[in-house]
DNA sequence: ATGATATCCCAGTAATGTAGTTGGAATTGG
DNA sequence: CCAATTCCAACTACATTACTGGGATATCAT
């Protein structure tokens, strides 16, 4: 049960993109040296997050990405989906169709972790994830922290 | 996030076990021919089921395993827990130490997942199971059905 | 125009983890 | 004694993850 790393850089690089919301556009080159993250690898992830819809990209020098709203209405639902497949079987996701479906005692099990997990991740919003950041590291001293994510 | 197929095997298999309760000590091959389960890959999973304490064994000729408990005081969760890494990160595992974990905005978030999941998982038994089970399928015809689980 | 800075895109690869298999030793009822 | 069974450890094939590399395309600043 295990999030891969694309989740989870992807939510870093996410909550990198709203802490630094009005330096918009934000060059991915920029998020990988704060978050500590390939630029190339990023690259696959974040095009994961713009094909949906989490993020905006401005091409050429200058140029880099932009989050699709503000953080106060992105949740950390939004990001996980588009980077992870969060059902713990394939059976319970959307587009998945098994003949013993109403049948299966399992089924409705994982199907009830899915629901516990998607309606944990879809109630935090980005702006709670920064709420909370300055809250823990005195409303600014944080730009000295390193390790800030796990 | 997906659960590993000893998590959904070893649910198969408690569940299987919990179905011929009165039948005790049951064997694995008997366990693995109903589920459709390797034998040397099942006697895995029930090695570590049973250091768990979710089932003892007896040795020997016409001898198996039997349920540590009734299936309705064995949840759903003693048999993942002891199968599966449910966190979905290392840094919220018990036995972890990070020095930077009172600052970490998303360690909170993976610890709310984590708990959604234990809480669903502990609030349902194995008798829950029977039940659902024994209702979905007329209460015995279900010995005819194949796909019982996914 | 040109060059530097970017996104975009696809294919390859190394490392890790999963899902088993294999072989054999120890135990016990008939 | 023998067949059935648990017990145990190591080995292997396959799949997935986590990247890396190379190159095309776009755009701003000079």
């Amino acid at each position: 049960m295990k999030l891969s790393t694309k989740g989870r850089y992807g939510l870093k690089a996410i909550f990198d993109l709203a802490l630094h919301y009005e330096e918009q556009p934000i060059s991915l080159s920029a998020i990988a040296q704060r978050c500590d993250i390939s630029l190339s690898y990023l690259e696959q992830l974040i095009s994961q997050l713009k094909k949906f819809g989490v993020v905006s990209s401005v091409r050429g020098a200058q140029g880099g990405y932009i989050l699709n709203g503000q953080p106060k209405d992105i949740t950390v639902g939004q990001v996980l989906r588009a980077l992870e497949q969060l059902a713990p079987v394939d059976c319970v996701t959307d587009d998945y169709d098994c003949e013993s479906s109403d049948f299966c005692v399992t089924r409705v099990i994982y199907q009830k972790i899915l629901d516990a997990i998607l309606e944990t991740v879809d109630n935090i919003t980005i702006q709670d994830m920064i709420d909370d950041f300055k809250s823990k590291n005195n409303n600014g001293t944080w730009i000295q922290n390193i390790k800030l994510f796990c």
